[in-house]
DNA sequence: TTGGATTTGTTATACTATAACGTTTAGGCT
DNA sequence: AGCCTAAACGTTATAGTATAACAAATCCAA
């Protein structure tokens, strides 16, 4: 898998429109319905690498043009997090695209406090070590979310 | 370190106690003030093992017969925060008590959701699961936060 | 005992998320 | 094609979570 951490300078648009077109096959592999405010949504949420907040998404949708409300954005962002196209950062309140949204996962997150950016890592390790601790206690262990802090390589190299 | 889930019927009393004593001894220790306002909020927390809301602390507050409004209790919690006497779960925007706080270390928890409780899990494996990956990847851990959502031994058994 | 820092009170408001109901639309079916 | 129904969306209202800003009270060390 690719680094989790993109450079900040880079062709960011082909970000955007793998993510789209990787959400319109998988959706129509689905039998579901990647809608324009869905699809909209997404791409919003894929402008940027940061975790996007749910009114920050509504603003971009007024700004479009669209009369949008609240529950507008939230059944989106359900849609999407649901068939696993979008993560919730819950430290945050928002939301951040997911690069292999083919295969269901937990969300594996290193989140830069400098610049914002959320990595993904699909860690095996970890997943492992809580599957570990959870079998040892008697807990019947059915999904994880972590979500660390601290700072990206690129905002360590420019500190 | 004892069970991460205590049984359903337990003395629950002697927890609270232990608690709020450990809690007066760490911040004597410290030279932190746990004022009354702070003990009472973390005796509200410890009244369960499930994480609890920060509105219902409000409500609880008044219905001791004291006037309170959100601050109160947001300050008192940040206080408990910071001194690592409770825990923040972000899954539930909840608080629940810490058993080890004279050691400060990131949140681990199991988190059932047939009953709510939240077990702490003091996870070497997965904090170094972690670390690992966090430091192949050339970032540069400060903390994480993992909530596991499954069920636990108890309502296992009681299935 | 008094000055300054910490804590608490108070009011207002910002931010996040969902309930409930009505309307429209897509797409399968005959 | 036209009908039917389930899904999606629009709309209004409100619930739930958290903080800003400033004033008053309290603590405690010099």
């Amino acid at each position: 898998m690719a680094s989790p951490f993109p450079r900040k300078v880079h062709d960011h648009q082909t970000c955007i429109k793998k993510a789209l077109d990787d959400a319109d096959t998988l959706c129509r592999n689905r039998g579901v319905r990647l809608t324009p405010v869905r699809r909209r949504v997404l791409e919003i949420i894929w402008h940027q690498h940061k975790p996007t907040g749910a009114y920050h998404i509504l603003d971009t949708l007024r700004a479009d043009g669209q009369k949008a409300e609240p529950p507008t954005v939230y059944r989106a962002l359900e849609f999407l997090l649901q068939n696993g196209l979008v993560h919730r950062i819950q430290s945050l309140n928002a939301f951040v695209g997911c690069r292999c949204p083919s295969e269901q996962h937990d969300g594996i997150f290193l989140i830069c406090r400098s610049c914002g950016v959320a990595g993904e890592i699909p860690s095996l390790a970890v997943n492992d070590a809580v599957t570990d601790v959870a079998e040892s206690n008697g807990f019947s262990l059915s999904s994880i979310s972590l979500e660390a802090v601290g700072e990206c390589p690129e905002c360590l190299r420019n500190a």
